[in-house]
DNA sequence: AATATTGCCAACCGCATGGCG
DNA sequence: TCGCCATGCGGTTGGCAATAT
């Protein structure tokens, strides 16, 4: 049996006062980040260290860009999760100042809905065969969808792994997606992006996370399989 | 105005992974 | 090679606010 993560004893739950967030930013930036299980005892807070580490990267941490997503930010959203799934901190990473958890809300609360008015189906975004005519279109979501229809835009090989460990699968689950037949489309995987800022920490030497096949140049980061 | 329902989002939970001794 | 530990990730839940009845 796994021991809990931390003590669960004595530590609060639920949502941060001001004062713990306080407490918490104080100390990050005295400190910095690192060894989150130590921090709650060190910057005086009776939280578990995987909570001082949530709160950070989704709420507190600076460079956090809140609001309505963008235009671009939806029509990337949706291609990258045609590419990788569920993915969510990969896809967040290529969204500067998103979180994985807030990509990932805003994919079930907004993005899921959409698509299925549209009649494509979130999960595999395959146009259902009956798909909802009522639903006004097409406006740029479903322009990135007719986009991902293209013939021949698929063309761009899946490496062998980008992120090592559970991206496999969704490569695999993409095989199957484009190598399906004529019944499914081809995406459009013509996806040059930025390189999001400094969190994206996986590139970064002294933290080489596995991701081999990723290649930098001109300032942009391209992942292989959108080379 | 009161109550029920729905939607959103912050936070939690459990599992997977990688590092290290 | 194995086991332990810390961290990261994705799914799920709980609580609050907005909306509907």
């Amino acid at each position: 049996m796994r021991k809990p993560c931390c003590d669960k004893d004595g530590t609060n739950k639920g949502a941060w006062s001001k004062q713990e967030d306080q407490k918490l930013i104080d100390y990050i930036r005295v400190h910095g980040e690192g060894c989150w299980r130590s921090i709650p005892k060190a910057a005086g807070l009776h939280r578990c260290g995987k909570s001082c580490r949530l709160r950070w990267i989704n709420y507190l941490r600076p460079d956090i860009k809140r609001g309505n997503f963008a235009q671009d930010e939806e029509e990337l959203i949706i291609k990258l999760h045609a590419l990788l799934g569920n993915r969510w901190s990969l896809i967040a990473g290529r969204l500067p100042g998103r979180t994985d958890n807030e990509v990932k809300n805003y994919w079930n609360s907004h993005m899921r809905k959409k698509l299925l008015n549209m009649g494509i189906d979130p999960n595999n975004h395959k146009v259902n065969q009956i798909p909802s005519s009522q639903q006004p279109q097409p406006d740029h979501v479903s322009a990135v969808v007719a986009s991902m229809n293209e013939e021949d835009a698929c063309k761009t090989k899946i490496p062998a792994d980008i992120h090592n460990d559970r991206v496999s699968d969704a490569r695999s689950s993409l095989e199957d997606e484009t190598s399906a037949g004529s019944g499914s489309f081809n995406l459009n995987l013509d996806l040059t992006i930025a390189v999001p800022w400094p969190s994206l920490t996986f590139i970064d030497e002294e933290k080489p996370r596995t991701t081999t096949n990723e290649c930098k140049s001109d300032g942009l980061t391209t992942l292989p399989l959108f080379q």
